[in-house]
DNA sequence: CAACGAATTAACAATACTGTTAGACAAATA
DNA sequence: TATTTGTCTAACAGTATTGTTAATTCGTTG
């Protein structure tokens, strides 16, 4: 809301605080490790932001806000069917590729901050839920057109959700499992686009 | 390795942790919840089992022990290749049905005790590494022989694991974000399995 | 029954974390 | 210059956590 000109201070322990509860999430970035990164006592933190809980939910607002931007974009009606749909993936893909820790910071608050996202769902359904809402009567309408095959439209949004986001939260876990170097993991990271639109498209048209 | 019969309060401890670990990870769930938990004093959990880390180290091993043998049963070359495809599809699926929790489990310990797996590299590699690659050469055989269409392989087992484990991971959690009740997500879980096995078998043979 | 060992408890220590507060300091203001 | 205002620090309080230990109970066995 007030994200004008904060002090510098303030602004040092807002940009440790969104790395470290991105990196950590709500329980184990403590509001000591925080100061420390941001070089202030952790005194400056309840001064400026009171409570954990407090600037923990100005993090989460500035990245649910982010979330909600990055679907807007794709819902454009005048293009071809699959031009939309691929650029949706793409689109998806590349914002998760700016934000690769923003999966495991939301399942986290999901998992163990629910009541925090509370105030969010009307939120939700209004922006969220209407692209969902666009994409599956606009696949809808194109199996009844006969243009591609018969599919369950959620089921295909699923796929390239779940597809996308665990390109970016679950592939580096099992390239740490399996010991893979960064740069070979980075590579595979950008492989899985072209896979997750080939994949889809074969659902979609068969070839 | 020694779970043979053990007491009556060291069972229950292990069952404490073992639910409590699973469902809030290492560092939530505190020695002083998993005692109360099995009925004892959080003393009597040290006494039995010395360390936090001690007890935790015993439930991921029981947990990667499971883990690893769900991956053997898929292997036997004699049945037709698309048979061996789907039924390692529905066993991975079958598997994460009974432990839901599993996937977010280890990616906790990925993220946070990263150190506590180094020892079962090795075993990782001498066990689902081999189940990967038999099956990417078995694809890349299906290939060669012109009975499905190229795909890279490890892609193709990429799919499949991602498809599967956000399956439980992630569609719970997209769930409780739309407020969506139980059974529902309860359905669509299980609509899941088709899901998979559909797209991949398009992505093989185009139908 | 006596005695030994295992199981259990309650109390304590040490540490870490969130949050508060009194006071110091500095800069703008009157 | 004197005052006020916002910033900052150091110290403290309160709570929760992991782990220890001395004392106690309980069961088994000699």
């Amino acid at each position: 809301m007030d994200t004008q000109k904060q002090g510098k201070t303030e602004q040092a322990i807002m940009a440790a605080a969104e790395e470290l509860f991105l990196e950590k999430g709500y329980h184990l970035a403590t509001t000591t490790m925080i100061a420390r990164k941001a070089g202030v006592t952790h005194a400056m933190l309840h001064y400026y932001f009171r409570t954990k809980e407090q600037i923990f939910g100005q993090v989460l607002d500035k990245y649910i806000n982010e979330i909600i931007a990055s679907f807007q974009p794709v819902m454009q009606k005048e293009a071809p069917f699959w031009d939309t749909m691929e650029k949706g993936i793409a689109t998806h893909f590349d914002f998760l590729a700016k934000h690769p820790l923003l999966p495991a910071f939301i399942f986290d608050v999901v998992r163990f901050n629910p009541e925090l996202l509370e105030s969010y769902k009307d939120y939700f359904s209004k922006t969220i839920g209407k692209v969902i809402e666009f994409h599956c009567s606009m696949i809808q309408a194109e199996i009844d057109k006969g243009n591609i095959r018969k599919v369950e439209p959620i089921q295909l949004l699923m796929d390239i959700a779940m597809l996308n986001v665990s390109t970016f939260m679950l592939l580096p876990v099992a390239g740490k499992l399996a010991n893979t170097d960064k740069e070979t993991i980075q590579k595979m990271l950008q492989s899985r686009k072209n896979e997750t639109i080939t994949l889809i498209k074969s659902r979609l048209y068969g070839n």
